[in-house]
DNA sequence: AGGGCGATGTTAGAGTCGTCAACATGTCCG
DNA sequence: CGGACATGTTGACGACTCTAACATCGCCCT
């Protein structure tokens, strides 16, 4: 048999790495970030809670690993929503819809990979797929200009954080709001968007 | 002596509850929210690691009831700051500006603020004062209109909130962002101000 | 006044976790 | 084929959360 196999060959598993990474992703969402214990992960992939740290320094190091490859699959989604876009203005409204559903689906991973982290690499190279998409927008009109697309697009990435934040955690739920996530991003953006786009 | 001081006069405290959550105040703000220890806080306060259960069920109870001080202090703020505005307009200004300061100045009580716990009860009553200030400053034709008053304060409490997180936690700072907090609220708040303010 | 009882402390310990050192085993290269 | 290096295991340490059993204090009640 090939030894990339879930079952350890023997004494050595093989591929322990990519597996502590699965491993990880899945009892991350179960147990949430702050419940999220290494020895249990361990225990879970069938190694010994010593074997880890044989591929991570650290339990933060795995975990920002794990972040590291949230930003990757986060960023790809982001770039297959800009494509998918009719027009710059549907750009920018599904690049939000993508955001929220990014922090919707996978919350314990959005927390890790937006906590608080120094030497956090990634990050800049989404920021400038935004910055991109709302100057592409402005130039089109369907943007409110006036404003470098910088400074605007940090903040619809604020209001965006920020709904995604809130909505994530239920933070709306208990003031009564509740609507889909396309409504929700659009009329969020009203006050951007020079034209409204259908819902 | 009156019984309120912080040298315990024999076996009992007199006031543990008090001195637990202001020490734990101290606490979370040099260790930040997730190294926060319950036992350094027993040992800090000079009583043994058990006493605390005698005052709260759990640590997260009382990072709950640190919360809701912090959520006190935190409306008194905002309140404040709505009180001393000159209109409807620098009133909304205000009121982000606190929001950021807040989140500045005490980020790991705000982490622990709007953490993701069921059955936290505050919350409502300041998204309130939010709401009614727009509904004022949409009157005032100082605030964009158009959408009823909940819709956008909802929208103005998304952006300050991911702007707060995102200052907050400095992932502006890799961006190369960095003003004052006044400029960055107006700016950032700028599509929905029908006047600019003074900056 | 005295006695008891509930509130509030203490000590001791169970169970988990993160991490490390020392040892075992497998692979692969000279 | 033999040894070096990568990758596992065992065992242990210290810190943490939380509980149970015991000690002490203040206060109320007759």
């Amino acid at each position: 048999m090939s030894d990339g196999d879930r079952t350890r060959t023997s004494y050595h598993h093989g591929a322990l790495r990519r597996a502590l990474l699965d491993g990880a992703r899945d009892l991350l969402a179960e147990r949430g970030a702050a419940a999220f214990s290494l020895s249990e992960l361990a225990r879970r992939v069938g190694v010994s809670t010593a074997a880890p740290y044989r591929h991570f320094t650290d339990k933060d190091a795995l975990l920002d690993a794990l972040a590291e490859e949230g930003y990757m699959a986060f960023h790809a989604g982001l770039e297959a929503a800009a494509r998918a876009a009719a027009g710059p203005g549907d750009r920018i409204v599904r690049l939000g819809v993508v955001y929220l559903r990014f922090a919707e689906e996978t919350p314990a991973l959005f927390e890790i990979m937006f906590r608080d982290r120094p030497g956090r690499p990634s990050g800049p190279a989404t920021f400038e797929l935004l910055v991109t998409a709302v100057g592409q927008a402005q130039d089109a009109g369907a943007l409110r200009s006036g404003q470098p697309p910088v400074v605007l697009a940090r903040t619809i990435w604020a209001l965006l954080h920020g709904l995604a934040i809130l909505v994530g955690q239920g933070g709306f739920g208990k003031l009564g709001i509740d609507e889909p996530r396309e409504r929700l991003v659009a009329e969020s953006m009203a006050a951007f968007l020079r034209v409204r786009p259908e819902v």
